[in-house]
DNA sequence: CGCCAGGGCCTCA
DNA sequence: TGAGGCCATGGC
């Protein structure tokens, strides 16, 4: 990318030149033999990998606890989970309403929370999309977006994860940090609504898991790093092609 | 101390 | 269909 503009595409590979591979999902999944762990924390497989129904639980769990919220503190609500034996669905839904609130009360909203969970895993199992079936040799099926939107508590940002992270499917993500990233070095493109940012991202470059997969998290990276709500223009290297720090310089 | 984080639901026009 | 209020903790 020379003279050309910043789209959905050359964006990916100038981020990824940059910060190099992010890794997947961020969890911990000590459970998951799968993985290993670079000296970040970052998995290290570059291939798709099929979970099983554990793996599955906690990438939904993760991914309705990062609700507007930093994921350290969701790391250790997770950390608390796994610590205390609540690893499945079943254990989630049969487990003491005040002590899983304890455990996750790291992660804020608490109460609203905890209802979420509840009510999405009880979903689950009741449309066998999830048994503890942890050392079978089935694997769950996916639920459909409809379906994921349906349950209460699951938005589109967090349907769209489940579906990506949990499921390798091919569906992209657009959160807080995709929109600020996509006005500011994108700003010809007039997006509104979460469907217009999915469509376009999705139009606009390969379809593709591990992509998909790689890109948000590298858009997590970039907003984090540089690109934060008050940006550090000064150290980016993306600030000739960018809007916000054309337009405040 | 104040600000804000990898949203989603409800209410009210 | 959009704006505003609400939920709540922990890091900086």
């Amino acid at each position: 990318m020379k003279e050309e503009k910043i789209n959905p595409e050359n964006l990916y590979h100038t981020l990824y030149r940059y910060y190099g591979p992010q890794g997947w999902w961020p969890l911990t999944m000590n459970s998951c033999h799968n993985y290993e762990k670079d000296s970040r924390g970052y998995h290290k497989k570059n291939h798709i990998v099929k979970h099983d129904s554990t793996d599955i639980f906690e990438i939904m769990t993760g991914a309705i606890l990062t609700q507007n919220t930093a994921w350290k503190n969701v790391e250790i609500s997770i950390n608390n989970l796994k610590n205390n034996g609540i690893v499945t669905a079943k254990k989630l839904l049969t487990g003491e309403e005040d002590i899983i609130k304890i455990l996750i009360k790291s992660s804020g909203y608490y109460n609203q929370k905890y209802k979420k969970l509840y009510i999405a895993f009880r979903w689950f199992l009741e449309n066998d999309f999830l048994g503890d079936n942890s050392g079978g040799n089935t694997l769950p099926p996916k639920p459909s977006r409809d379906e994921l939107l349906s349950i209460w508590g699951i938005g589109e940002e967090t349907a769209d994860s489940i579906l990506l992270y949990a499921y390798n499917s091919p569906s992209f993500v657009i959160d807080a940090y995709t929109k600020r990233i996509t006005e500011r070095l994108i700003p010809d493109v007039k997006l509104k609504i979460y469907k217009d940012y999915k469509n376009y991202f999705e139009e606009n470059i390969e379809r593709n898991t591990e992509l998909y997969n790689e890109y948000h998290a590298l858009i997590v990276k970039h907003s984090v790093e540089l690109c934060r709500k008050k940006p550090v223009c000064g150290e980016c290297f993306l600030r000739e092609k960018c809007s916000y720090f054309t337009y405040n310089s």
